[in-house]
DNA sequence: AACAAGTATAGAGTATGGTTTATACTTGAT
DNA sequence: ATCAAGTATAAACCATACTCTATACTTGTT
């Protein structure tokens, strides 16, 4: 697909789709066949890869975070291991995040009592 | 306590508290006694809230978000309804970013399986 | 053939959330 | 008394993540 396609499934702008394209996030593909352009074709699967980046941005990954994680991951020649590692380890910080929020929650939930009994 | 109490209690550089402070975030009272300085004096209390700034800023949330929240919360000419509505909502928005970042372990999990299996 | 709409690239501009620097005054230990 | 360390204020500076503008080329429709 065409970036104008990518954008209206993802629903991020063409410019911002661009922006994380030349910031490393993900690579469309010139069609080598068609010489008189070089429109760029984005994969069905990045859709799914996009999804994800924004719900890292969502919940507080910077793009840097998630560049290293997905240079990691896709990076052949990083072991096995490594790989697991980098992964292993994000998902560690998500844990983090989870229980952050968790702790954000109840402390607003204590706040809504306290506010139906008056006391602030 | 003063701002370097505050700093080394929260984590947070001096710099940071004051950009908060200026921000509306908080305030510090200067001891009215006292009248050769304006050294500003914050609340134990105002570890908390600086814990739950922090917290909320590390999942995502902006420090207009966290304003909104804290305004409508410690505003005494909002009734008790429109408050719970407020803070309601941010829950209801903590719980989708909680959704979220089990969605994003979600991914990670299965890479991490694909990753064992030399799928990638 | 003409022209609106889409694509690519580069660069300027913007908003957020700080950090750094400069200046001036205060305090506390020696 | 002095002097390092702490405090306050203002302004400049910076990184991140866009967002917009300008320019030029391509495509598809009429």
């Amino acid at each position: 697909m065409l970036i104008n396609e990518l954008s209206k499934r993802t629903g991020l702008s063409i410019h911002t789709l661009r922006y994380y394209e030349n910031y490393g996030l993900f690579k469309g593909v010139s069609d080598e066949k068609v010489k008189s352009n070089n429109y760029k074709n984005y994969d069905e699967s990045l859709v799914e890869k996009v999804e994800l980046i924004k719900g890292a941005k969502e919940v507080g990954f910077t793009l840097s975070e998630i560049k290293k994680l997905l240079d990691g991951w896709y990076n052949k020649r990083l072991s096995v291991e490594k790989k697991i590692e980098i992964v292993n380890a994000k998902v560690n910080e998500i844990d983090t995040k989870i229980h952050q929020l968790k702790q954000v929650r109840k402390f607003l939930v204590e706040a809504i009592k306290d506010i139906e009994n008056g006391d602030c």
